[in-house]
DNA sequence: CGTACTATATCGCCGTACGATATAGTATCT
DNA sequence: AGATACTATATCGTACGGCGATATAGTACG
């Protein structure tokens, strides 16, 4: 995968899924959903294929976290690295400029968010 | 096409550069690589066979404007149509939204745009 | 005890981004 | 005049990635 951007907005949201922290697939695709209001949603083949090139490019790395006892064996946990953190931000600011540029076209209602 | 979000980045930017009023496809490359600083580059291959599903799917339109008699013969200059203008609002949202919550994720340094 | 959900993984299709190439007119330089 | 570069549109082939389907299997519910 080339690590410039743009990135797919499934690739940025899946890093910023993880920016509050470590999460596992799963909880991904579900957080994903709920945070665009159903907007984008992943299936398993864009999110594990994802996360494997995420891996390769050591823009996220697994985590051996501390579980709870009885937490779900199968899960897998994924946190950002140093590099996915900058690159999450320079996507951020990349969008931003976008969305200013929109909004002085005057594609937004007046007081949309 | 889906005619639904989320768009591509260069789908998106090649909508928000027909949003001030009509363009030509060349103008469009230039103009796009310029708004965003060289961050996004459209070659041929790809404005053009975006442009061709964007007319198929009625999102824009070619508009037979009125030339200055030395204008390029070559041009063709496209227009949004409301359907177009429409999704290129929604789009937005979408996208300042999450920057709000990329923001919120505390992924800009404090200050940064 | 079947249905639905949780969780990860792989496969294959298809859309699309993209570079290469083609064509050709215009402009600039030497 | 000839070479080079830019403007402008178009098509082709490739490669990558998004995505649904499928597989596996454990958990939860009624």
């Amino acid at each position: 995968m080339q690590t410039k951007l743009p990135l797919s907005p499934q690739v940025f949201h899946i890093l910023l899924s993880l920016a509050p922290g470590e999460a596992h697939g799963y909880a991904i695709i579900l957080d994903i959903e709920q945070s665009t209001e159903g907007t984008i949603r992943l299936g398993p083949g864009t999110l594990y294929s994802a996360l494997k090139r995420l891996l390769a490019d050591e823009l996220v790395e697994e985590s051996a976290k501390a579980r709870p006892k009885d937490d779900d064996e199968r899960r897998r946990y994924y946190r950002l690295t140093a590099a996915g953190r900058r690159l999450l931000g320079a996507e951020t600011s990349r969008l931003a400029k976008a969305v200013g540029a929109a909004r002085r076209a005057g594609i937004l209602k007046p007081g949309a968010i």
